[in-house]
DNA sequence: GAGTTTGAAACT
DNA sequence: CAGTTTCAAACTC
């Protein structure tokens, strides 16, 4: 593979002839153009896979997008190359854009299918160029749980772009829609962004309107994406034709099977500007200039000297040889380390591109799920909710009439009662990096109101989450997975009650606190326990281990009276009702369907059959993968509480 | 708010 | 894999 040389001042893929055109993209015009029948309504839009996908990151995703989710399986509209035409740009037309990137030398190597994009734009090990630094952080930890990411292949997150793994590399979509009403409101002049640290996160980005849609498809996206969406173009309702057409002779392509596609649909936070625009094409130029960053970019590269100490004993990440002490001091909240290397050696790009938001998932999606999914989805978050990044109160205030607002708020509303809002951790010597720290464990990054001491769980450091995030996981795959998962498709039925037949995944392990307390998960996920479980007296409110059923069904137990009698005493004095507040804190539907292969898991591998029962004679657990699921009892679809890092994230899959 | 209890996570 | 230790949340006072 041949590296392109590279202008030290511009980004490797800029004389690429995609580049060429996608500089000539972004007419950030109003579009209301073509009509066809395909559309990305907000309400169709599907939510994308976290970028970084441990087992259960990705697996949020509404289901109207589930039930076509087999991309080969996706029917797709025949566009022709004069629907292609429509995309129009300022230098042509979309099609033929791609028409002539797809005929050039360049693109002729890699428009098959199957052929990773980032071979000749990702830089090898210790190769760290601008563009390195430039690409959003998410780009270069997509492999996780890619349906084609080998997991016995990559061994550092690090590397994810740099190593071996990037053979399996395809690329990793970042766009995000605006919808209707937030289009509506970048007209009206209001920003984008909620600070300038996001500004200048989305440098580079640039505004694509999806005329094609004959919609409001607006989309922010980058550079890397659209190369990615030409060269590797999706068959998938949630990507803009341009990404599902135009490969060769105009004319579909075959679906990559492994390319993971991720939208990073953000939520916006709009806030009134300094200076209120006329038009949203002003205000958006920021992102239209490839180039516009640098300068911020080479400031945001200067080199942070680690505060030496040699005072202090030396922290290493247990496995990894990541040396904590290079980090020790650098509280920076704006600076940006440029530690090519930390001192076991790995290559550290730090981002400057990834966003506030958080780390793993693709922030996006939980507001835009949660929508799809009606207020009804018990106990879910939106990410948004514990994110300054995402706070989308003052967009809420305007617009207070659109329905999508209003469930968003009472998704908000209800999440906050249900959940206890997102309390901070406070942890002291984990540095909130295992999974002791709860919003560590939830993927999401500490916040304001966290009380922990040493906390590296920021977005700072990203790239320690990330690497200690997978140590984590090589020890158990399924760390960072949904622990409650469900067999019916309750789910939003009621949004105040868990499913009652959701399950601890692992099962408890309770001796002294009978299930009865939140010491208890599965207790205080607000699911009975089940055979998987090795808890003593089992007495939980929600389901017994031995069977006995829960929540009224049975008589129940004095404790479990008293349990209630205290909880409705407490909902009578306007506390919240403990029994329902001591349900799942971060807990939301997921469809099982989404579950990535990430670990080795598919559907079909899955099966009631090839599952083994979890307790050993000795009451230790058996952990069989297969197992994480209960078949659904209604046939094929299974649901998954889902443990979700509330975000702010802009957050990402697989996971930030 | 401090101290205790608890059980998951991490470690050996 | 099992036993032990560490940890932080939950709980109690």
């Amino acid at each position: 593979m041949d590296t392109p040389k590279t202008n030290p001042s511009i980004s490797p893929f800029e004389d690429e002839p995609v580049f060429i055109f996608m500089n000539g993209l972004s007419p950030i015009k109003p579009m209301k153009s073509a009509q066809i029948s395909q559309t990305f309504s907000s309400g169709s839009f599907p939510s994308p896979p976290r970028v970084f996908t441990s087992p259960h990151l990705n697996c949020f995703k509404e289901p109207r997008f589930l039930r076509s989710h087999n991309p080969l399986a996706t029917s797709r509209p025949e566009v022709s190359s004069e629907d292609l035409n429509k995309f129009q740009t300022n230098e042509g037309t979309i099609a033929d854009s791609i028409h002539s990137y797809h005929n050039s030398s360049e693109s002729q190597e890699n428009a098959l299918v199957g052929i990773p994009v980032a071979d000749d734009s990702v830089p090898l090990p210790g190769q760290h160029t601008e563009f390195s630094a430039e690409i959003p952080q998410a780009l270069k930890y997509n492999n996780y749980g890619n349906p084609g990411y080998d997991p016995g292949h990559e061994t550092n997150p690090l590397l994810g772009l740099h190593g071996e793994a990037k053979a399996n590399f395809a690329y990793v979509q970042e766009s995000f829609r605006i919808d209707p009403n937030e289009r509506e409101l970048l007209n009206q002049g209001f920003s984008l962004f909620d600070s300038k640290s996001q500004e200048s996160e989305f440098k580079g980005w640039r505004r694509w309107d999806n005329s094609v849609s004959g919609d409001t498809d607006l989309f922010f996206t980058n550079n890397a994406t659209l190369k990615g969406l030409m060269q590797n173009p999706p068959v998938d309702r949630s990507m803009p034709l341009i990404s599902q057409y135009g490969l060769k002779d105009n004319r579909p392509v075959e679906q990559k099977p492994y390319a993971e596609f991720v939208t990073r649909r953000r939520y916006l936070n709009f806030k009134k500007s300094n200076l209120p625009r006329k038009n949203s094409d002003d205000h958006l130029k920021l992102g239209s200039v490839i180039h516009s960053d640098e300068k911020s970019l080479a400031n945001e590269k200067q080199l942070v000297p680690a505060k030496s100490n040699s005072s202090s004993p030396k922290c290493i990440l247990p496995g990894s040889g990541l040396d904590l002490e290079a980090f020790e001091g650098l509280k920076l909240d704006k600076k940006v380390i440029n530690n090519d290397k930390l001192s076991c050696g790995i290559p550290v790009s730090l981002p400057s591109c990834t966003s506030s938001l958080q780390f793993f998932r693709s922030h996006e999606h939980q507001g835009a799920l949660a929508m799809e999914l009606d207020s009804s989805v018990f106990g879910s978050q939106l990410a948004e909710d514990c994110s300054p990044a995402s706070d989308s109160t003052i967009g809420e205030d305007f617009n207070q009439n659109s329905p999508r607002k209003k469930r968003q708020a009472r998704l908000r509303k209800f999440d906050a009662a249900e959940t206890g809002g997102c309390k901070g951790c406070k942890c002291k010597k984990s540095k909130c990096l295992k999974l002791y720290c709860e919003c560590f464990a939830r993927g999401e990054y500490c916040k304001d109101d966290c009380s922990c001491q040493n906390c590296y769980n920021k977005h700072i450091h990203q790239d320690i989450i990330l690497q200690t995030r997978k140590q984590i996981e090589s020890r158990n795959p399924l760390a960072f997975a949904p622990k409650i998962v469900t067999s019916s498709p309750e789910i939003g039925i009621d949004p105040n009650k868990t499913p009652a037949s959701a399950r601890h995944k692992r099962g408890c392990n309770c001796k002294k606190s009978v299930c009865l307390k939140k010491y208890c998960e599965c207790f205080q996920a607000g699911v009975g326990c089940s055979e998987s479980c090795r808890c003593e007296g089992c007495k939980n409110t929600f389901g017994r281990k031995d069977g006995s059923n829960s929540m009224g069904v049975e008589a129940e137990p004095e404790e479990e009276t008293e349990e209630r009698e205290k909880a409705d005493a407490g909902q009578k004095l306007g506390k919240p009702n403990t029994l329902l507040s001591q349900q799942p804190k971060h807990f939301q539907a997921v469809l099982e369907e989404e579950m990535p292969d990430a670990v080795g898991l598919r559907a079909s591998d899955r099966s009631p059959t090839t599952c083994i029962k979890t307790s050993s004679p000795n009451g230790k657990r058996i952990s069989s993968p297969s197992c994480d699921l209960i078949p659904s009892s209604r046939g094929g679809r299974k649901l998954i509480l889902q443990s979700i890092p509330s975000f702010p994230f802009l957050t990402d899959h697989d996971n930030p």
